[in-house]
DNA sequence: GTTTTAACATACCGATCGGTACACAAAAAA
DNA sequence: TTTTTTGTGTACCGATCGGTATGTTAAAAC
């Protein structure tokens, strides 16, 4: 053994997960990245590889606790509607208080990224389905309570409300009336019959 | 008068339209440009002004022919629900054919650029609210001939219509499964009723 | 034909990019 | 205490970035 690490590296790897959700891959450069992590070059490069692996272990970090993050908020709520209705009506709140919006990670690498690497397709679309299957499982909970319909085709609905989601995020970048946000948060809710 | 330009304004800022579209704006350099465009980068600076200067002219080059894209294409159907799947099952295919996929350069300028500049945040938002407009005129027409029921909420399901919109231009730059694609679409067309 | 005007190509600018060589400092192993 | 190992800070690398100065060429104006 040699000198120990002076930095705490979740830290140091949470304010990299920060910078690069909020900037991007290209806009971020290493001089924003030891500035906000404290930490020089070789420190990084030896902790962590180079700039597209210190991306991918922060969006893994990123991916992993936004699904149990997600769980758990759907889960919080006796019914199913309002499960969603909060999520969703969450999903707004923050990214009108966050300026500027970061939107959410995922969504963002799947934009800049996954078209032109496929190690990012691949992780991005298996966040996504991850997420769909938690919303089918939520959906599931639902029908079983007698919330929702019998006939309700749970995996074709989770999946549509995570394209409203993915949609909503998105467009929340553009910071457009909140009328209009609302509107589309409720026409999709009805989709829960 | 002096010399006459020996390129074609339109063709070029086509050209750059098409880079800018495919790689986003800070991964296209003015190296990619001069390539893509044939022409020298003086000749950029004098005709479009810098970098932001030509990519906030390709992308309102974009917006306005995709805006009128999407007016005609909802226009050449009777049936309204029948213009509405059309609409989204040709968004699927031009994803799936298109290698890699460009998505909609609005939506991408959304998640790149919107949040760190108010000009193309303002930008987007239009761009994306006229859509809007052209989604409910075109459900009220469905009202109008009696195929959508009489106490629709235009206004609101376009916009629930648009996020769906952009949800699914999203979501295809992971290529996902066709299924979960056509599912979504699928649920999300049954709030045309 | 001469002058004037503007587009052309080349070659270059300082700044910044991602990445690393190297000398020094610190802590474990001997 | 000495040796070995490993992290830290500095200073630097070549490459590329966006942007421009400059000299040349071509066409309109006279």
């Amino acid at each position: 053994m040699g000198r120990v690490r002076e930095f705490d590296e979740e830290k140091v790897l949470d304010a990299a997960m920060q910078l690069f959700w909020e900037k991007g891959y290209e806009a971020t450069s290493l001089s924003d990245l030891t500035s906000r992590m404290g930490i020089q070059r070789p420190s990084i490069y030896s902790a962590f590889g180079d700039k597209k692996e210190l991306f991918e272990t922060a969006l893994r970090k990123y991916t992993s606790s936004r699904a149990s993050e997600t769980r758990t908020r759907l889960q919080t709520h006796q019914s199913v509607r309002e499960a969603f209705r909060a999520f969703f009506e969450n999903v707004v709140d923050e990214e009108y208080s966050d300026s500027p919006s970061r939107g959410c990670f995922c969504i963002n690498t799947m934009v800049e990224l996954a078209p032109h690497d496929e190690k990012f397709e691949i992780l991005t679309r298996e966040h996504q389905m991850y997420l769909a299957v938690i919303f089918q499982e939520t959906i599931e909970r639902g029908i079983q309570s007698g919330e929702l319909a019998s006939d309700t085709n749970a995996k074709a609905l989770s999946q549509a409300l995570i394209v409203s989601l993915i949609g909503l995020t998105v467009m929340l970048k553009s910071r457009p009336d909140r009328s209009f946000v609302n509107n589309s948060i409720e026409v999709t809710l009805t989709l829960l019959r």
